[in-house]
DNA sequence: CCAATAGTGTCTGTAAGACATTATTCC
DNA sequence: GGAATAATGTCTTACAGACACTATTGG
């Protein structure tokens, strides 16, 4: 997770997640931007990632009252699956000084300013049960991968370590559906190298996900 | 769904969905409500029923600009499952004049006002999706109810028609889970009358689910 | 050879889909 | 008795969990 430490007042040290305003116009003529437009937006100011080479989708609306101390504020959480590969190219910008990755549950409530544990603890939850949606495995795994490391990453959002016999029958079924093809080249590790695979449509980009 | 015909200009005479405005209170001092609060209140004002009486729960936020011409508004969407029994006690009040109830899919596109019905698509998609949790299908059937009904419930959010035999098989592993139970009675019907079953714990109530 | 990790095979129980069959009521 | 609908049973296939096993590399 990327997370802003808060250099001002409230919650002054905590970690935040990155967010901004949405743009609404000034009235008849102009009523601003879409709900999702100012999510992309946001993204690409902080992270300095294009919305297509992202899936980002909408969590849910928070908005208890005094969420905010300082004024009233109702917050729709977006969540931006980053591939690993496309981290490097993440260039912290506009007033994201201090930005900083996390793995996910690294941090306790108490870091985290306002109600961002609750978002983060929903976003998760949200990621999980959509993980059999090839769209979601391919946001979190690098370009080419091996089977083991796509079996971790549904190991690390189902929550249980998976078995790797059982997995390869999953992984096996998407490469008879075509979902998954194989890659030239192996992977280099301490011992037997093992054979690297991509997710065969990667090219037409897979941009937002529907909402109005 | 209870859907109120528009009398005023946009839109005037399509249906649209129940809806109204989060009280935000006049600054520091007072934020105003929970948005949880706000669609509890709203549904007591349009339905004279108590939220502990349905299920509530938040859908998503819908942002599009323009997709009310006459402001700039971003809705968050909640739909509340009221069992059948209890339409009866629905006593359309306030601004809900021309309330009426629709099947689902019984208006088209065309019919509903403003972005409503890719709200209700949305809705109907959020539910059938947690069909398993049984809270869902307890808020969708009359306290006493036949295996026949409730698989008509399932059969219609789930889209297809589910087999008498198979959903048999469900219905008593939740026998046996002890989430329903045998009801005194039989109903009636024009041949072989069928048993009655209600699910067990009823009386706490099923309240409003987790959002901040 | 040994350690280490990748990859494969097998057995079992549970559940889903399709479909045939029996049971009980009203007329 | 016959129509209608509730309730039950059976066969097949798919998949998940647990676990034992083989293969291939670096040292």
């Amino acid at each position: 997770m990327l997370l802003i430490r808060r250099g001002q007042h409230p919650f002054k040290g905590a970690y935040a997640l990155p967010g901004g305003f949405v743009r609404v116009g000034d009235g008849h003529r102009d009523q601003g931007e879409d709900l999702d437009a100012a999510a992309a937006r946001e993204l690409q100011e902080e992270t300095n990632l294009s919305p297509a080479q992202v899936l980002l989708e909408q969590v849910a609306a928070f908005g208890r009252a005094g969420r905010d101390p300082r004024m009233r504020v109702i917050s729709v959480a977006f969540c931006a699956l980053i591939r690993p590969d496309l981290i490097p190219l993440v260039r912290a910008g506009g007033d994201a000084h201090e930005a900083h990755w996390f793995a996910v549950n690294e941090l306790g409530r108490e870091q985290l300013a306002f109600d961002h544990a609750a978002i983060i603890e929903q976003a998760i939850a949200h990621v999980a049960a959509r993980m059999d949606a090839s769209d979601i495995a391919a946001s979190l795994v690098p370009a080419t991968f091996t089977i083991q490391e796509l079996r971790h990453v549904h190991g690390l959002l189902s929550g249980k370590p998976q078995d790797p016999g059982n997995f390869r029958r999953k992984f096996e079924r998407l490469l008879e559906d075509g979902v998954i093809e194989r890659a030239s080249g192996k992977r280099l590790t301490a011992s037997k190298p093992a054979l690297v695979y991509r997710f065969v449509s990667r090219s037409p980009t897979p941009a937002t996900r529907r909402t109005s």
